[in-house]
DNA sequence: AACTATTTATAACA
DNA sequence: TTGTTATAAATAGTT
């Protein structure tokens, strides 16, 4: 469609070239914006000229990574793999993370222990105990900076060591190291022990 | 171009629709691998019919993962935005948890607890108790089932016990609660209480 | 950048 | 549908 025919081949006269590049990219992006509007599809034209420089159509509310989408889901190919495989890589490292503290956690908490072996459990115990010992410390400084009352101190300090007694009494007869007074040495599994009262 | 001059707008006729997206799908990809091959450009072209059905042409030696790579260096538009998006969006949801879980542990351990409130630092330490609680009940339940020797059971209940009782006695001297016997109550920042020895 | 002779694409028709 | 053809549109070579 001109004066004559042409070969399709590459022209090689440059400046012809650059011409008829300029032309036909106008016809070409013409030509898809049309069947886009006339038939109602989406289209996408993506040209890199000689040279390198970008050239681009996509039809109305047409984003690239929505046809990219598209593309991806329709033709099966897998374009984001190797920027995907990085990115799924450090979710994994994270969500292991996660699921190491989470049992860390479960396992502070006293759930879950039933498969550890003794040398475990006795690990967590003793974290534990170090937890509590650093924040009993911790919430002593705390009051101590405060609190300037020495008497309210003093009070929170007995209440504190009742509940501890209170804590450790019933510990004691859990373990049926000590009995509650006046009652015999019988426990069932289950069985609470409790302070007695008064 | 045609018997009659028509208007770019939609065709409703949905079979002339169809034809002429046929046609003019051929004319478009046509005219792509033209200009690919006339002026040395590399060329893609994506259509979606409004069925949905994808109908691409790239020009020879020209992958989607290429153009994709060149179209991002070219553009500097942000190809992976949308998909990254949901991604990073999870990836700071988990770390978040992450985090969280990390400071949780942290506190029981008794590390960083000095900004918390005493309520909050109440709630750890019932955490903790509660934790200790649990464990030491499943520590039970386990050498229970585990070791029937009911001496050895004995000795570990005596050797617990003991544990205990000093740690509760470093913790009542700490606390000033009670004063190791023949030392007067004097005590330093920093000064910690020992069991007296023997 | 315009022009225009010609080729090419395609709308309507078969 | 698929093929044909009159006509519109695109564009090669020219100015």
């Amino acid at each position: 469609m001109g004066r004559g025919k042409i070969e399709i081949k590459r022209i090689e006269n440059s400046s012809n070239r650059q011409v008829t590049f300029a032309k036909r990219r106008a016809g070409l992006v013409k030509k898809a914006r049309e069947i886009g509007v006339l038939c109602d599809a989406e289209v996408g034209v993506v040209i890199f000229s000689s040279a390198g420089k970008l050239y681009d159509f996509w039809t109305p509310k047409t984003t690239l990574p929505r046809i990219l989408e598209k593309y991806q889901t329709n033709s099966g190919k897998i374009l984001w793999d190797e920027k995907h495989k990085s990115i799924s890589a450090e979710i994994d490292r994270v969500k292991k993370e996660n699921d190491n503290m989470q049992i860390e956690l479960r396992h502070m908490k006293g759930e879950d222990v039933n498969s550890l072996q003794p040398k475990e459990l006795i690990a967590i115990e003793e974290a534990l105990t170090n937890g509590q010992t650093n924040l009993r410390d911790k919430m002593m400084d705390h009051w101590k900076m405060h609190r300037r009352n020495e008497k309210m101190l003093e009070e929170e300090h007995k209440l504190l060591a009742l509940r501890m007694t209170c804590i450790i009494f019933c510990q004691l007869v859990k373990w049926s190291i000590i009995t509650p007074a006046g009652r015999p040495e019988q426990r069932h599994e289950g069985d609470g022990a409790r302070v007695p009262s008064g």
